[in-house]
RNA sequence: AGAGGAGUGGCAGAGUGGUCGAAUGCACUGGUCUUGAAAACCAGCGUGCCGCAAGGUACCGGGGGUUCGAAUCCCUCCUCCUCUGCCA
């Protein structure tokens, strides 16, 4: 969430920031934000007059009783039993405002930095940069959903009776082609200096709420009521979290995580015919890259971090474009995105398969993950992360690109990884 | 899962009703000394909130309670250790 003091100092520069994605309440929901801090200053005030009142008064009873001056200290204890209620009113009144305070905050998402471009839609965000020409596919060429079949790499059906809807089960070279794709994007990270963790893929509550995906997106992840957890909608979360109420020493920054999880979206909603195939599941796998970074720094982390993901498309030989997304596709969180689109030949559609993104402070300020600065001062540091890469759309992809008259090319690089070069 | 024990500052570890935000040691930071380093010595050294500051207030796993007063007593939840059971 946003910082307290932040929008009560730059309360018109937040409101513009939130304007440009579309934010419609920005102006009355600050209004009452700062109105509920004020209420809280001064019942807090009141509050700790009360309590200073109280704690001296118990240290005289202490003292009479010490001295045996037994009446005395009775004639205190009334007072101070007076003052111990006032407190108690004083103290349910303050955790009111503070609990309503915190709801309040959690409605507004992040400001989008000035670099965002302006705009409502996904056709607004800004194509920066292409790489790669279009494949010419021969006459045949179809859409991975049916190479899957030709080739019986991935079964939809086995896993609708299994689990249901969009839990796939991936079979014979369609398995290993994943296992490899997993251990190529994992070594690579670990190249870049990106530590390697496998983390849990169920969460609690105070994760999802240290970065975001609660309250805000509830009903987007599978929820274990038994024991209040979360499926992972993304690594992101089980990472960053890692670092949910710790100060870091500044000398450890940058902190930089690989981690390979399945991940489990609910997708409510979001289903359709236009998502077929590989293009949207319920469960998927994905190697994520988080970043822990110094404020100064976190801007030239994006870059880089984009320059990784673009470099992995590369390697694969994958056609692909960079998106700036506008302000208004902005995630909740994030106050810039960039994400990268494969283009699928055989859809001829361009599918997302990385999403790289700096939160600031906002993620930090929610997991109180901080670091000392120079001056001894403690400040809220940067968390990034992005996808690299998200597979079954990277695997949608070179199945519809790579597909000859022989069968599906691997990229050159998967080879070594893959033990095979052609699934026919 | 059952029985027993335990959770205190970065770590180790005192403290079992009052003056305790908390001894001590280690680690860390600054300084003195030194050609430099080590050692030694001196000083500093948790976090949030309110306040220009002085200072106030809260926090000893989380939440609740008893008491004028709780790290200390009670309830509850969580976590860890030991034993028994079960199981990849």
């Amino acid at each position: 969430m946003l910082e307290l003091n932040r929008i009560r100092n730059n309360r018109e520069s937040v409101v513009k920031a939130l304007e440009k994605r579309r934010f419609a309440d920005a102006q009355n929901l600050i209004a009452s934000i700062i109105q509920l801090d004020d209420d809280r200053k001064t019942t807090q005030g009141k509050n700790d007059e009360v309590l200073s009142e109280a704690n001296s008064l118990s240290k005289e009873i202490g003292a009479l009783m010490k001295s045996g001056q037994k009446d005395e200290a009775n004639k205190i204890k009334d007072k101070s039993a007076a003052l111990k209620a006032e407190s108690k009113d004083l103290s349910e009144k303050l955790s009111t405002i503070e609990e309503e305070l915190k709801q309040l905050l959690y409605k507004i998402p992040n400001t989008p930095n000035s670099d965002v471009p302006d705009g409502a839609t996904p056709d607004d965000n800004a194509v920066v940069y292409e790489h790669g020409i279009s494949p010419k596919l021969g006459a045949g060429a179809v859409p991975h959903w049916e190479l899957i079949k030709k080739y019986d790499i991935i079964d939809f059906e086995l896993g609708n009776k299994v689990t249901g809807a969009g839990f796939p089960f991936y079979k014979g070279k369609g398995a290993r082609l994943q296992r490899a794709m997993v251990n190529f994007f994992l070594d690579e990270a670990v190249k870049m200096g990106y530590v390697e963790v496998q983390p849990p893929i169920m969460i609690n509550e105070d994760s999802g709420y240290g970065t975001g995906q609660l309250p805000d997106k509830d009903g987007q992840m599978y929820h274990i009521t038994q024991e209040n957890y979360f499926l992972i909608p993304t690594a992101e979360v089980p990472i960053t979290n890692m670092y949910r109420d710790v100060i870091v020493d500044p000398r450890q920054l940058p902190i930089k995580h690989v981690g390979f999880t399945p991940c489990f979206r609910r997708e409510a909603g979001s289903w359709g015919a236009h998502v077929r195939g590989l293009n949207r599941l319920h469960q998927f796998d994905k190697v994520e890259i988080v970043q822990v970074q110094h404020p100064d720094n976190s801007y030239d982390a994006l870059k880089d971090m984009c320059a990784y993901v673009q470099g992995l498309l590369e390697k694969l030989g994958l056609q692909y474009r960079v998106l700036n997304l506008c302000g208004g596709d902005l995630g909740f969180t994030a106050a810039q995105t960039f994400d990268m689109e494969v283009y699928s030949a055989a859809q001829e559609k361009w599918l997302e398969v990385s999403s790289v993104s700096n939160f600031e402070t906002y993620q930090a300020n929610r997991l109180k993950l901080r670091f000392k600065d120079e001056n001894k001062k403690t400040q809220l540091c940067h968390t990034l992360n992005g996808s690299a890469l998200a597979l079954p759309r990277i695997l949608a992809a070179i199945l519809e690109n790579n597909q000859t008259e022989e069968g599906i090319k691997i990229p050159e690089v998967l080879v070594p990884y893959t033990g095979f070069d052609m699934i026919n």
